[in-house]
DNA sequence: GTGCCCCCTGTAGCGGCTACAGGGTCAAGC
DNA sequence: GCTTGACCCTGTAGCCGCTACAGGGGGCAC
């Protein structure tokens, strides 16, 4: 009972990851995703390895890793006999970056809390305008 | 004692402001700097509202309000006699955005704590693989 | 006159999609 | 057999806010 496998279409694969139809095809252009088989019409027919791929890739975008990083991941994937200590670099830089972003907004936050809620007169007597203006 | 200003070069005006040059031209490209004067070799010649007005822009930038959110702030600021509203209403927009995005750093941070550190071993080991993989 | 730095215009690239335009295909219902 | 509508195709351009050239001209000190 061999079943043979047909694949899904592109729409199908889009509804089971929860990712765009344009960005697999933009995945695809890239080089992220592997060019799938084409039934005989031209249209595109995926299969189980490439809802796995592109689901992790979801999840890497998701997890705010960029698409540079999803393909080293995705190359240590292949790997398993591999060290991960790539794998762990880099998602030590990212965690980094993360919380000094966040810091950033947490200062752009204050900043912008001290200068809202100025408001009951006119421009000229706005804190807003008037912190920019000065 | 009338002093005729004859004004400073796109790069003074670069270095007076903290913006870079291209950014100064791009801002002129796109309508937020007025076009300046040109001495007779065709080289823009910035005035004293000129530096105003970029150092506004740049202000509203490093806050993270938006290139169209800045345009409409300069036409209040324009207009001192109107109620200041508008602004209030933007920054506040703004605001939440901020900390929108300071939540979902902050979920992003934790969930890539949690896979952090996995490593003494293989990619087969590998937790962060494997939470994308899964 | 000769370096060297500044300035000019115009165009293309970045990241990561997203949105068309202008067409072909397929399956269900009449 | 024919229509309708949902799906699919390619290719290109746009989004944001810059940034980076290429290829050339100008200004000033030595």
């Amino acid at each position: 009972m061999v079943k043979t496998s047909t694949g899904i279409s592109i729409g199908a694969l889009g509804k089971a990851t929860g990712v765009n139809i344009e960005t697999i095809r933009y995945y695809e252009r890239i080089g992220l995703l592997p060019e799938p088989d084409r039934t005989s019409a031209g249209y595109r027919q995926y299969g189980d390895p490439h809802l796995r791929r592109l689901s992790f890739i979801r999840k890497g975008r998701d997890l705010g890793f960029s698409i540079e990083a999803i393909r080293a991941l995705l190359r240590l994937a292949e790997h398993p006999e591999l060290p991960c200590e790539d794998a762990d670099r880099m998602t030590a830089a990212h965690l980094a970056e993360v919380e000094r972003k966040i810091e950033e907004l947490g200062r752009l936050r204050d900043a912008l809390r001290e200068m809202a809620r100025c408001c009951a007169g006119t421009v000229a007597e706005c804190r807003i305008i008037d912190a920019l203006a000065s």
